[in-house]
DNA sequence: AATGATGAGTTGTCTCGTCAACTCTTGCTC
DNA sequence: GAGCAAGAGTTGACGAGACAACTCATCATT
């Protein structure tokens, strides 16, 4: 790799304050979902794919995948969220397979209030700040980074 | 709050994608530091600050103001650096109070190392893919969300 | 039907970060 | 100058996430 071992005081300072507007934003977007809903954004993501699911239910290794977890985190989580009452493991197949996840009725309410909400927050901190042509700038860069970087 | 309570599916697209592809960037960002020189994220941000003090050196609230940490963050994190060489704790002013963290001789050239380095890293993955207006944008939201966001 | 390979899920362990409690210093006030 | 409030730094306990080892089920092969 080429050492050029420099960026220009400028190029520094619009990376310092691009990484400080991430940090800042996602610190803002978990203290509302604690604040409104007691709630953590693995928690959120948990809910907002199991929500999201066709069936309602979904396997462990589909959500480590989705979620792009340590599949032992997922479980560690549910574990947690088991013990909050919003999820349920239940036996789909043989037993002693837990496999299949779902929202219990308190889980699924709490999701669909909660994703409510993050659109608020999200258009209130993201849309309502952006242009369109700045949108689509943004688009296109995320798109070029996920291509280069995707697993 | 106005709650609206949703986005169109472009916009939630565009939000997922933007936030898969900081998620990816900090992955690279972090996987590069620990590949090439062994350190986390956290030590990096450590070397940093101490690297660019003036007289080389600072007070654990300084770290926890400008790193945006909690001050026992920065209290574990300086015990664990401490342990593998790179930093020094100093007696300055009174007995008993170690105030004045300063790095040390491996320390400081770790430092430089991996500061060139993070350089090359944000180079090729943010500004050789950016073009002026994308960058124009991403300064422009970050600016305007700081402003609103910041304490 | 027994064997072995693969894959799902779980558990234990270690490190990191947060929160609250604590010690000691500094500096103010009477 | 004695007492006390504010501030600096540390520590311990706990929760979360990464990694590796483990259990059990499934399925192909013989």
């Amino acid at each position: 790799m080429v050492e050029t071992g420099s960026l220009s005081p400028d190029e520094w300072a619009f990376w310092d304050t691009w990484m400080q507007a991430q940090r800042l934003l996602a610190k803002e977007v978990d203290r509302i979902l604690q604040r409104d809903f007691g709630i953590s954004k693995a928690e959120f993501g948990i809910l907002v794919k199991l929500h999201a699911a066709p069936d309602g239910r979904m396997r462990v290794t589909d959500l480590a995948v989705t979620l792009d977890w340590e599949k032992s985190r997922v479980a560690h989580q549910l574990t947690r969220m088991e013990r909050r009452g919003f999820v349920e493991r239940s036996e789909s197949g043989a037993v002693g397979r837990r496999t299949g996840i779902a929202l219990t009725a308190p889980g699924a309410e709490l999701a669909e209030r909660a994703i409510r909400r993050h659109a608020d927050t999200i258009r209130r901190l993201a849309f309502d700040r952006l242009s369109p042509e700045q949108a689509a700038a943004i688009a296109t860069w995320s798109e070029d980074l996920i291509e280069h970087l995707a697993p």
